[in-house]
RNA sequence: GGCCCCGUCGUCUAGAGGCCUAGGACACAGGCCUUUCACGCCUGCAACACGGGUUCGAAUCCCGUCGGGGUCACCA
């Protein structure tokens, strides 16, 4: 049975880097009909929890990454929270103790630093000495009497060599004599992570730890703790993390203004600014950052589409398939063609990624996706309702490939604008309608659609295009002034579709209104 | 600095000794389509970090160099 697990630090947001580590451990253990377990390492955490977890557990609930053990869904190796597992990770330190793998120290801040100084000098791996160690409780009474307070450290080997054989990375060696007697208990009796996660993997019958790259370094005292606890050892994976956009270095959310300076980044981020500005976030560059998975979400990604292109950061089937449903990634994944060198995050390739997933999303599914941001913008009051659901279907359906994430809907906001409302583009009004002669002759191709029968996207077409015949002028020449007329704008959709939405009525109005001296202020 | 990992087009990657004058995708450039914008289609640009070996033959194996990264906490 696979067992894998996936344990975030409540830090208040799901890491872009973080889901992809996620992703894999998931997928990992449904492809191999397993389990996927949430632990929270909160060992260091103070209050709060609950708030800055709940924004991890939504990311991965959206992204239908679930969990058959964790918070909220409970389990048989219940508690899931480090923080309520104290006691389990004191007991193994006493057993450690006991068994004579661990040793309390007694040695001060200064005293450590001193040596750690020293073996820079001499460009040597540092090694503690161990003069502080107690190796009896008369050593350990006496160093307390001179007022010290001790830690557990590991009593780490000094000799031979480590072999761990890294599902990903092959085999990796390292001497034992480089490691550090890591501190597993605090004075205060509080352990540490190291030897928590530990002692949790082996008592949630974790079969695989799959876990990001800058984890390797800690295996060997991982693999020490569990050894010298009679633990089986699970399998090792190191996934390649995630690295910034055009560079190596690991993606971090705290670089957000470096990244920003990235032309692709940068316009990712605008793109989603103004969807959030139009759907009335105040704060939005608060909220927004695109190193996090709310991002996605809130702008109105497809979590499919997300998965796809988290999945092709380190992974790929061949040369020949990116385009993968959640369920094909189930099935096909395997973590020996995950790469070792890491990814950099590309902002314009999970742009196209999201568009063909968009692509894909039958009509009736985008109305609905795209939906909220219209009532969140009030351009409609009650989506459900029979008239608002047929426009929104409609202008749906004619953008087409136009929508590439829910929030562009608001592109078209025109078509959910009263007439007398719709704002135009000084400059495209200009350049459009600026002129006598375009003015009349918009006045005339008005006369002309008004009696156009039937009055659809075809008939429509079929009228312009004869207009512009007898009136002797390019289609152009008459086209532009009027989508122009209809939205404000230079830019949109079929135009025969635009008029065939808006319907007559409308539609005559706009052109009324456009062709009106400019009274509105 | 010690230890560990990594190194194919700008980016994600295919490649497990001859199928490679290195393939695909994204991006980019040009063109076609077209009422705008998208979409779509076509064409193009573009990489095996370097140096030594091994071999009839190396992107693929070995060694070295260089470069990049991770990690060296009483953080997780």
């Amino acid at each position: 049975m696979v067992r894998t697990r996936f344990a975030p630090s409540p830090t208040g947001y799901l890491h872009i880097g973080g889901v992809r580590t996620a992703l894999f451990c998931w997928l990992f253990a449904r492809k191999h009909g397993g389990q996927f377990i949430l632990r929270i390492d909160d060992t260091d955490q103070q209050r709060n929890v609950d708030e800055a977890l709940r924004p991890i557990l939504e990311g991965l609930r959206w992204l239908g990454i679930d969990w058959d053990e964790g918070p909220e869904v409970g389990g048989p190796h219940a508690p899931y929270f480090q923080s309520q597992r104290a006691d389990r990770y004191r007991q193994a330190v006493d057993e450690l103790l006991r068994r004579g793998c661990a040793y309390r120290d007694y040695a001060t801040a200064e005293e450590l630093q001193e040596e750690r100084q020293q073996a820079e000098r001499e460009k040597r791996t540092f090694v503690y000495s161990r003069r502080f160690m107690a190796r009896t409780p008369e050593e350990a009474a006496r160093f307390e009497a001179q007022g010290r307070s001790g830690v557990v450290r590991l009593l780490m080997p000094r000799e031979g060599t480590l072999v761990i054989d890294d599902l990903v990375r092959g085999r990796v060696e390292f001497a034992w004599a480089d490691e550090q007697d890591h501190v597993i208990q605090r004075a205060d009796g509080s352990c540490l992570y190291h030897l928590a996660s530990v002692v949790d993997d082996y008592q949630f019958e974790i079969t695989h730890v799959i876990r990001a790259e800058e984890h390797l370094s800690n295996t060997p005292r991982q693999v020490f703790i569990a050894q010298s606890l009679g633990y089986p050892l699970p399998q090792y994976a190191h996934l390649p993390f995630v690295a910034e956009p055009g560079s190596r270095n690991k993606l971090s959310k705290r670089k957000l203004d470096k990244y920003l300076k990235q032309k692709d980044f940068a316009e990712l981020m605008e793109h989603g600014l103004k969807i959030l500005r139009a759907v009335g976030f105040d704060r939005p560059k608060e909220i927004l950052n695109p190193v996090m998975v709310d991002f996605y979400e809130l702008v109105g990604y497809l979590p499919e589409a997300i998965i796809n292109y988290l999945a092709l950061l380190g992974w790929s089937l061949s040369d020949s398939r990116e385009e993968f449903t959640r369920a094909e990634l189930i099935e096909l994944f395997s973590l020996d063609r995950v790469n070792k060198a890491p990814a950099s995050f590309d902002p314009k390739k999970l742009r196209a990624v999201q568009e063909r997933h968009m692509q894909r999303l039958p009509a009736a599914k985008k109305a609905e996706m795209v939906s909220p941001y219209l009532q969140r913008a009030r351009l409609v009051a009650d989506p459900s309702e029979p008239s608002a659901r047929a426009r929104i279907e409609q202008v749906v359906a004619a953008a087409g490939d136009r929508l590439k994430v829910a929030g562009d809907i608001l592109e078209f906001a025109d078509f959910f604008t009263p007439d007398e409302q719709l704002p135009y583009d000084p400059a495209v009004m200009g350049k459009s309608l600026g002129s006598p002669e375009a003015r009349a002759l918009l006045a005339k191709l008005r006369d002309a659609l008004a009696l156009c029968e039937p009055y659809s996207a075809e008939a429509l077409e079929k009228c312009v295009h004869q207009f512009a015949a007898e009136q002797g002028v390019k289609l152009g020449q008459v086209v532009h002034p009027l989508r122009a007329a209809l939205t404000g704008k230079s830019v949109g959709l079929g135009l025969f579709d635009t008029l065939a939405i808006l319907g007559r009525a409308s539609a005559l109005r706009r052109i009324d209104r456009a062709l009106s001296p400019p009274t509105n202020a």
